[in-house]
DNA sequence: ACTGCAAGTGTTATGAAATAACATCACGGT
DNA sequence: ACCGTGATGTTATTTCATAACACTTGCAGT
């Protein structure tokens, strides 16, 4: 997030979106055979309802409903368990975290970043494919590629 | 780096390639009315003997030839300029720095990343341009791209 | 129900990565 | 010689992430 910004830009997903979301991620947890827990609801609801990135210690920061911060530990955990399930990534570039907003498992990511007001879309790899066949020819077997490309958005060009 | 593995894996380049590469990159700083101080010369030696990624912390430990360690900042000015300048590039999913082996200038660069031993390979973007059309279509103009595909190398399979 | 394991949490502490802020130095242009 | 810019030196701090260990909880097997 570079320079500040003032332009318009889009507001986050108000509460019924999030509990949607959150119904949704918990029936799949469930089917799945594993546990949504109240620290992990607790943080996809921080990462949804903020719907950007957030980094690390602000979860911490806002983990309790009554203004206690968590211990990093169990943040981290959650964000982990998030992440291995498809429901969250971290984009390592900016140090952040996100819910995942193209509902399907298991898909190769990639996301826009906008350095000005710190606005990214998750847009469904274009590429991942091809990668990993580049990679095959170099004699690598690829488990899972992160893309992360940083630039303005509309709003801030 | 995962689980430790017990292959046989590329050497490092030797002294030689490195003067070379070394007496290359200053050159063209040169020209570039840049200028190649002995920080900077520093640490793009010990990437490129390196051969492979190293994090900023062992950079800073082996900065002095004797064994003295330097200040982080020292280091870390070294590597954003080498970095600005096309000759090293930062892997922020391994939070590590390597020397740009793709000699070409301004280029967008992926890289295959072995989780079990932590040789990488960089390989010459196969889709930047892809990507960077398909931000352009929602509305975003891309700066600069990172991609980083995880998984194993030829020798770790 | 008892037992025993695996997964999840709580807690304390520490490690690792990166930057802020400010003083000082080196170099090129005029 | 003077001055401005870019590079360094130095101290301290901030930010990000994990190690280690104790304790709990849910559940499968008997």
């Amino acid at each position: 997030m570079g320079d500040a910004c003032h332009h318009h830009h889009d507001s986050p997903p108000g509460e019924v979106e999030v509990a949607r979301a959150l119904a949704a991620a918990g029936t799949r947890l469930t089917a799945e055979g594993e546990r949504m827990t109240p620290a992990r609801r607790r943080v996809l609801a921080l990462l949804l309802a903020a719907g950007e990135p957030v980094k690390a210690y602000d979860l911490i920061a806002r983990f309790g409903e009554d203004g206690q911060p968590a211990k990093p530990p169990t943040v981290y955990r959650s964000l982990e368990f998030l992440e291995r399930k498809g429901l969250a990534h971290r984009i390592a570039s900016i140090s952040a975290y996100v819910a995942c907003t193209s509902g399907g498992r298991d898909h190769a990511a990639a996301f826009l970043i906008c350095d000005c007001c710190g606005a990214t879309q998750e847009v469904s790899s274009p590429v991942a494919g091809d990668l990993a066949r580049a990679a095959e020819a170099v004699g690598y077997a690829i488990d899972r590629t992160t893309i992360e490309a940083h630039g303005r958005c509309g709003a801030c060009r």
